[in-house]
Order: structure tokens, then C-alpha cells, then sequence
DNA sequence: GCCAACCCATACGTTTTCGGTATGCCAATG
DNA sequence: CATTGGCATACCGAAAACGTATGGGTTGGC
């Protein structure tokens, strides 16, 4: 059973003639005239009542034209709807970002996203530090939005904005009345700690930074996400020292103050599969830094 | 755009494997690598990810898979319901009936052919003398039950039956006392005419059986139907002589009576356009002859 | 670290199928 | 009776598909 005898069928029972539907289709007469009994030898019975005006479809025929022109338009139109998602037309994006993001992000993101892509699904999840590549690798998330950048040799990287660390402190310490807060007035104070994603759960994003100011905080809890960071703040246990943006989910009774002289930052990244030919993801790119932009 | 390559592409996504899917399709993995190739390029983009252990469907692909895989089935579907019409387990029979014939067929012929050809759909039409050749021959009727038969070198007749002609009388007329009528009786009384459809609109079906014993009735009355042969009857226009089942039709105040020594009939037949290869008229017969038989 | 196994891609010769041209057959028409 | 219109058949050249042989890349085991 062939899609072109199909077509050919549909084209001549339309036209009501061999001869008119060979013109329409740009063939001789006689080659269609063959697939025709073709397809009635495959169907084992005669598709057209042959007059001396042309051909007139039996009951038979009947039946088969309406699933043929059905089967022939269900398949143009999967091709056409293949490369709609190939070149990025429709389809589905599914964007994965971290907690920190999703307030300073989201909300200007995904309007514009829905602008640049009006005909794609997008679906959103959150990802946790621990699962973020898996999810990367595994293709349940086509892109996703890392602070800091996934590092790993499958996983391309494109940095769309950086945050510098702030300090997260109690409204009710000390510290909060100062407008940014010296490096050296931490030395000694209990550290909340966020791992660094490459460096195993042992380490803390904020090393290098306080190495560099030499200034040793004994880490008082290490936590994976930055709500409990700041949830361990405000109950006393420590500062925390977190990127800026984490700031628009603090909850209250939290204050976040500049470092003086500290310009650190994490950078801000798009991270998908190498491998991972969607179109859609240099769009994506785009609106998350004009996203980015306005923050 | 081919069905094949449509077939081939749905193998290889469901064995997840140009091989496996080889196998199943009874052919060498080359050819099936260059098919999926071709429709790739046909497409405009990769349908798979090839990996090292298989290939996958990339998202224009799973966008395709879904339509294929319909239009594949709407395909086969469509052969298969043009085979079954053909060989009448589907399709539609039009069946045409004369008035005369419906209450004394329809009501046996009706549940009969219902359970012969249950995948059909049956649909019923009452004919008119005038029209009932017409009908046939636009197919707008596949069958009629005519009495008597249609006369036409394109229809194809089977007879099925006959039906005497009785006296029809009103109740009060003294003939109506008499079992059965000397052909004697009729001679000088008016006659309600029904033309014969062979013979013009100003001849009547019974002109030879009145010949044939010498009676003489003058025309009172020349009408189209035997309804209204009764109604005129009843109305003591005069008198009818009409085929036996007519009596199940019969109104109150009319009573038929057979005609002593006149055995002449008039044929049931199934009629229908000798071109028309539908195999549901086979079928047709045999219920209708079971259903004349039951009368 | 090399070799074997697995899987897809490419190359080439063979076979099948398709399309074009020429022509025949039949019925309707004038 | 000839002509016209429409489909069917015959034959040939062209295109497409299939099979066999083979290459190349990756995985996994010894």
C-alpha cells in the first residue's frame, strides 16, 4: 500500500477522469491509469465504475477515499508539523532553573519567552544543586538556569549575567545598620554554607573569597539551597554569603548588605546537552539575557 | 512523500534500532539506513539521534511518530473498509419498496435483513410508479420492490413472487356477500383503473384478465395508487381489481374478494441497475424471497 | 591497551517499479 | 460511417529500492 497510489486515487476519483486528473497531477494518462487498477488489484475490487464520461467511484471507493484523503493530509502534515518543530516553530521547551533564579528571573522571562515562541509548550520545573546535570543529561529539562554554570564536558555553557555575593544577616544584628559591611568584621563569625556544585558537598562557593580577604569563618552548618541558608539566618545560626538575587525570596526579618571591596561574583548560565540539536535554544538564550538585563 | 518511508521511519522508532527494526521488516539494515536518510532529508532535519547503542527519536521526530503512525492505520484502515464493502460486511443499501408491497414485505423482510448483513446500513424509500424506474437508474435506490416488474434493457429483474388479483369492494356492496366473485359479476360495473407502468398512463394492469372472459367495465376512475383505487372504492366510485396483498392496506369498509376461475398475477421482483456490482443484492433476494414465502 | 562485538553509514551492482510514447478498443455523436 | 473522447494495453527507458560487501566509530572484555 503506497501513499502515492492513494494520492493518485484521491486525484482521480476528484477529478472524475483519468485523463483530467493525470493533467492536474502533471503525468501522462496511461501510468496513472495503471496505478489505478494497481490499487484495485490491491484492494481485490473495482474503485471506479468506468463509463464512457469517465470514472465514477463504487460504494468501495467511497470508502477508501475518505481514510485515503484523511491518511494523505495526517501525513503532510506530519512532515510539515516535523519541521515546524525543527526549526523551532512548535514544539516544547522544558526550562529547569535553580530556587536563587526563579523570583529575580521567571517573571520577565517567561513573558518574553512566550513572545518569542508563541506556538511551543513550555513547561518549568525547579532543580536542585544535587540533580541539575542528571536532569541536564537525561534530557528532562532542554535548558537550565545555573548559578553558578554546570560544568561538565557534555553540558555546553553560554554565561547570560553574574551576581555578586551579598551578606544575608538578621534585620536585628549589628551588622544591619552598616550600608555595606567591611570584609574583616566577618572574621570569626559563623559561616551557613552552600557547597560549590564542582567541588563535592564538603566545600563552599565563597572560599576563594574569603581566602583572598584572609578571613576564616568556622562553617556552622552547611545547607544545599539558599531558603534554608536564610532560614538558618534568621534563626541565628550564622550569615550567610549569597548572590544578590537571592535577595527577592528573602523572607522577612532578613537583610542583605554589600561586601566592601569584594566584587565576586557567580556567574549566571544557560547550561543544555551538547548534543541537544533544538532550535530553540539560542532563542531561549536571548530572552533570558534581555531577562537578565532588567534585573 | 511516501508511505513506505512512513512505515519504515515508525519501525525504527519503535525498535529504537535500524537493525532490529530490519529484521522485522523482513530486509537488509542498508536499504532501511538509507530510507530513514531520505525521509530526513525530505524533512529538512534529523528524525533521530543516532547513539552507540541505537537511535532515538529526536523531538521532530516524536512529532511525526504520532501522525505516521495514524496516517499508516488510516491507510490499511481504508483498504480494509473498501474490501468490506465490497464483499458486504459494510456499506449502505438503499432499498426502494411500492406502497402496495410494504405491508405485506417490509415488516418479515426488514428485521431478516438485518440480521443477514449487520454491518450495513439500510435505509428504506417508498416508490411511485412514475419515478421508480428513474430511481434505479440514478442509484438512488440499489434495490426496488416492484410490483410489477421494472422494464428496461439497464435493469436486471429477479422474480420473487406473485400476487393474485382480487375484487376490491366496499363492505356494504352485495357482491361482498359472496366467497369469491363470478368474473361475470364485473361485467358493465365501473372500474377504478391503475395503469400498467409498462403501458402508458391511460392503460390498466387488468385490461387482458378482463379481455379473457369477455367482461367489459367501463373506466370510472384512472388513479396512481392503489391507496387510491380504496379510497375511491370506499367512495362508491366503483370497483377495483387489485394484486391480493394490497388488502393488508386496506381501510376499513373495503373487503376483498377472490375471482372465481381468474388465476392471473401479477409479479413481485427485485429490480436493480444491471452495472451495479453491489454484493448486498445477492443477499437482498434471498431475505426477500424468505420474506414472499412467510406472506 | 588491544581485540572483538555491535551498530549505523556508504558503495556498488542487480532487480523492481514507475513514467512516457505509441497504439488499441469502445461508445457516443453527428 | 467517420470522428471524437476516454480508458486500457504494450513496450521501452529511467529512477528507485534492495541486497551484499565493507568502512568507521564506540563499547566492553581479557
Amino acid at each position: 500500500m503506497d501513499l502515492r497510489r492513494l494520492r493518485y486515487f484521491v486525484a482521480v476519483a476528484e477529478a472524475r477522469s483519468v485523463g483530467k486528473a493525470a493533467e492536474r497531477l502533471r503525468m501522462a494518462q496511461p501510468p496513472l491509469s495503471v496505478q489505478i487498477r494497481k490499487l484495485e488489484a490491491e484492494v481485490g475490487a473495482p474503485l471506479f465504475r468506468r463509463g464512457t464520461r469517465g470514472m465514477d467511484l463504487t460504494e468501495a471507493g467511497q470508502a477508501l477515499l475518505v481514510r485515503a484523503s484523511e491518511a494523505l493530509a495526517l501525513a503532510s502534515d506530519g512532515i510539515e508539523a516535523a519541521r515546524a518543530v525543527a526549526s523551532g516553530k512548535r514544539g516544547r521547551l522544558s526550562v529547569g532553573y535553580m530556587f536563587v533564579l526563579a523570583n529575580a528571573i521567571l517573571p520577565r522571562l517567561i513573558p518574553e519567552l512566550r513572545r518569542s515562541v508563541p506556538g511551543v509548550d513550555l513547561d518549568f520545573a525547579e532543580l536542585s544543586a544535587s540533580t541539575r546535570e542528571a536532569r541536564v543529561l537525561d534530557r528532562s529539562v532542554t535548558v537550565a538556569l545555573c548559578m553558578p554554570a554546570i560544568n561538565h564536558p557534555e553540558i555546553q555553557v553560554a554565561r547570560i549575567g553574574a551576581q555578586r555575593f551579598m551578606l544575608a544577616i538578621p534585620t536585628s544584628s549589628p551588622l544591619a545598620r552598616l550600608g555595606s559591611v567591611p570584609m574583616a568584621r566577618l572574621h570569626g563569625r559563623p559561616l551557613i554554607a552552600l557547597p560549590h556544585p564542582d567541588h563535592g558537598p564538603a566545600s563552599s562557593a565563597v572560599v576563594p573569597l574569603l581566602r583572598r580577604h584572609q578571613v576564616v569563618m568556622p562553617i556552622a552548618s552547611r545547607v544545599e539551597t539558599v531558603h534554608s541558608a536564610m532560614s538558618l539566618v534568621l534563626a541565628g545560626e550564622g550569615l550567610a554569603i549569597l548572590p544578590a538575587c537571592a535577595q527577592l525570596g528573602a523572607p522577612r526579618g532578613i537583610v542583605f548588605r554589600p561586601l566592601r571591596d569584594a566584587t565576586d561574583s557567580l556567574d549566571i548560565a544557560v547550561c543544555w546537552r551538547r548534543d541537544s540539536q533544538s532550535p530553540l535554544i539560542g532563542t531561549f538564550i536571548k530572552c533570558a539575557e534581555k531577562a537578565v538585563a532588567r534585573m
